[in-house]
DNA sequence: TTGTTCGTACGAATATTTTCCTACCTTTAG
DNA sequence: CTAAAGGTAGGAAAATATTCGTACGAACAA
């Protein structure tokens, strides 16, 4: 038997799912797979029915059966989700190490003043408390 | 067919190797998954030898058939590789906004006076440039 | 009422990634 | 010379992720 662990990573494509579900709430599947399609890529309705069902099982969304047109949503929040991510990216590629991720960050990217600007405030705040 | 992309992603398991030849320095299979075995996961040797060679078919890796025990490298230098899936990363979870990943990953661990005092020195070199 | 549209469920086909079995060759210990 | 150890090649199996066809029920317009 599957594990439903309570950290199970999102793969490559529910991730999409959970990006149009944090940033629109609550959605049906027409509105999520129409999402995709306008702002990814192609695919299929029952595809993306399928792919959301399947989350549910998963535990990665919840689902209002109360209406037809059943309603999803991620089950965790956009911030814990995404850290999650980062912190198995960190560590898996920059052994953990926060500011070796930042120099390769900034070393790579032409990064604009005022992105600097905020980067060195969050420091400030980070750093008084 | 299939395209030779130059931007060949590696998934999971061939990123792994990719980290002992990195750390290594070119090495034979046999080397690499007993690193494997040691550092990360059990896995056998024809397993490893046979992932090695797909990567060579997708250009990940360079192998010296010169000697029987072949020896292998990878193809592209670690901090070019790395910087690639950092900016996928950051383009797919941030927007593209590195302070936006920062104040994640801020606010996420606790990070040490170490870590942000190098961080800040980065900040600062990079600003007066 | 009837047929068209829109919804869910579910099995199966595909595609991708990962693992390992088997065959066979080379090296080496005895 | 022979057997054991260790190497490569390649196909196939297994695990995972993704896509879609088909069936069928509910809503709705004509």
């Amino acid at each position: 038997m599957k594990k439903e662990n309570h950290t199970a990573e999102p793969t490559k494509s529910e991730l999409e799912i959970l990006q149009v579900l944090w940033e629109n709430g609550p959605s049906t599947v027409r509105f999520v797979n129409d999402k995709l399609n306008e702002e990814k890529r192609s695919v299929q309705y029952t595809s993306t029915l399928k792919l959301m069902q399947i989350m549910v099982e998963k535990a990665l969304l919840n689902r209002d059966e109360s209406q037809m047109k059943h309603v999803y949503s991620a089950a965790a929040e956009e911030q814990q989700t995404k850290g999650a991510l980062l912190d198995r990216f960190v560590d898996t590629l920059y052994k953990g190490s926060a500011s070796s991720l930042l120099m390769q960050l900034l070393g790579n990217r032409k990064t604009s003043k005022k992105e600097l600007e905020e980067m060195r405030a969050l420091l400030n705040k980070i750093e008084k408390k």
